[in-house]
DNA sequence: CCTGGTTGCGCAAGCGTTTGCGTTCAGATT
DNA sequence: AATCTGAACGCAAACGCTTGCGCAACCAGG
């Protein structure tokens, strides 16, 4: 059937302890057999049986990543990022995709992924409960987005000064009632809506503009939702003159919505973005970069650090630098225009 | 340490073997004994090793992903509705992310994946060596993307068709100077742009329409590319009134370059692009739209039925339906408004 | 009461590696 | 020449689960 260990042991004429040791690079067998023994594997083609392995050695050469939505932008180009770094270090990438609230309680209920990593990438973030769930595994873990967890290694953005400058921008140009369209916040433990809410908050205040709760509305981080938020906001007595988007996507939803109501960007509305989404460069949209694919990287590479010295904690939260990016969605209100 | 079916043997006071039976819902078992199982496990909180179960029964419940790019929308939108199916069917996924030449290289001659899956999900077309490769894992196998493969279920859509449509509806609206902005076309084995190419010559010669070399520029499926293109097309002497990109991404890059060239779209310059990508709408893509999750699902499906059913061969490729789109980015051409 | 067929469960032999320990043997040390 | 020292390799015991087979105990039919 499948060509085995003892296979090329025989063909070799050693043990399949030699074999074992030879492939793997481990000490105590001479250059030549390790030749030898490395050209009869690669004539037979030989690969050895993860499964044996790992049940031998306890180790799985193996990452768990969990994703909320493979399909989103975002977290597509983490996992890309992140399994590059993983493939080239020897280790293969068990992807867990936990898009509904069923499979994600079921996930963290039954935790297929206990025996079965080494560590885990979290793309979303757990809450305690789910915490401590992923705890239990006893293997390192790390997540990129949002809060700081114990037990995880933590890479992420610094989401309250994006949001400043993003706003500040907005308030210098002149403008003075500045909508926000938000993520969805049901989800407490998730702190990024919460620290560029906080951002947003800041800068008015720091203007002197008094916060109008009717100017914030939910776009749940989708270009739909960025699209109805807008239209909430347009629908107003007193509509806002820019309007600062939690997220690329909803910022896209915004301008359509824009389009729609044969309003000018930026003539009429200014529309600033958060992310710097690929596509946001296509249409102009002014934004706050961040480094999406570094932190996947960055994230990948502590997590292998934390694997070969098992020794250290996780690490202190790593911030990637974000980048304001001016492009063509803001200028200063209609009203200043016309003076 | 970690719990082992022993454990829960003991706890039981049965012997493992019937705990094995017992929590996989095998017969020879008797319900009450069953229940009392299932309770302890639950209790222990205990998970069987993979490892060791699939060393001894063969079967690993995994199912190998191959994609050439995992942050791009397409390949993400597949990946994450296929997924979801696997997941529900009990099956992990590992994922292999086969970016760049060598990384793809390397896993085709080494096959990482070897005795790691049940089946294999190709999101890329592998050359006739590859696909070889792939049948020696002696495996159920499919792919979602472009030319059929002996040994591999199919599924995808009729580029060709879907080509005609969006270049006769240029020609129709009166284009005479239509381009294209086709994808990279190295990769011989990969059909998908051969096959959108020829929609595209059939509309034209159908039209009596001289094609014209010049008119092609090649977008390597990005937005980048997609941009380069249409700076090319644009410095011709005659460049296009209307141009056919083979994909969206492509597709605006080439809005953004007619931007850049203060042309104006549909007024200008008509844009028609492929796939109907989640943004098209937000900008206003006339494109044609594929349904690009449900062939992710689908392909999943089959792949599961092949695995329920061994005996079954690849089934007869799946043609899923695409719908022309038309939204704001293609009109009459210029000479043809100021009559 | 004896057979023949079920049903429910335990035994033990794997599955293909890894790894601690033991053995052999060549060369260096007294 | 006797002893010591590594280096190179083999042995065999795990690792935790699956599964064919065997063996009781039970039930129904003759």
């Amino acid at each position: 059937m499948t060509v085995s260990i003892t296979d090329v042991a025989e063909a070799t004429g050693v043990s399949a302890s030699t074999v074992s040791r030879a492939l793997r690079g481990r000490p105590g067998v001479s250059e030549g057999m390790r030749a030898r023994i490395v050209a009869a594997a690669a004539e037979l083609g030989y690969t050895a049986s993860r499964s044996a392995s790992s049940l031998a050695s306890g180790r799985t050469c193996t990452i768990g990543v969990v994703v909320p939505y493979v399909g989103r932008w975002f977290f597509g180009t983490v996992l890309d990022a992140a399994e590059k770094v993983f493939s080239a270090a020897g280790y293969d990438v068990l992807l867990y995709n936990l898009g509904s609230p069923e499979v994600r309680k079921r996930f963290f209920t039954k935790l297929p992924i206990r025996k079965r990593v080494d560590a885990v990438l979290s793309l979303l973030i757990p809450d305690p409960e789910e915490a401590a769930a992923l705890r239990s595994l006893d293997v390192p873990l790390a997540t990129t987005v949002g809060g700081a967890r114990p037990g995880f290694t933590v890479v992420g953005i610094d989401d309250r000064g994006g949001a400043e400058s993003a706003v500040r921008h907005l308030v210098n140009l002149g403008h003075r009632r500045v909508g926000m369209i938000s993520g969805a916040s049901e989800p407490l433990h998730w702190t990024t809506p919460l620290d560029r809410r906080q951002g947003y908050l800041d800068v008015l205040a720091d203007a002197g503009i008094e916060p109008d709760p009717a100017l914030e509305a939910d776009g749940g981080y989708t270009v739909e939702g960025g699209e109805r938020a807008m239209t909430e906001l347009l629908a107003l007595r007193h509509p806002p003159t820019a309007v600062f988007a939690q997220s690329d996507e909803m910022a896209m939803g915004a301008l359509r919505a824009l389009r729609r109501h044969r309003l000018r960007v930026p003539e009429d509305v200014s529309v600033v973005g958060f992310d710097d989404h690929e596509l946001s460069e296509v249409v102009g949209l002014t934004t706050v970069a961040q480094p999406v694919a570094a932190q996947g990287r960055e994230a990948a590479r502590l997590l292998l650090a934390r694997l070969d010295d098992p020794d250290a904690g996780p690490p202190h939260p790593v911030e990637m630098p974000i980048r304001f990016v001016l492009r063509e969605t803001t200028a200063p209100p209609p009203s200043r225009r016309q003076r």
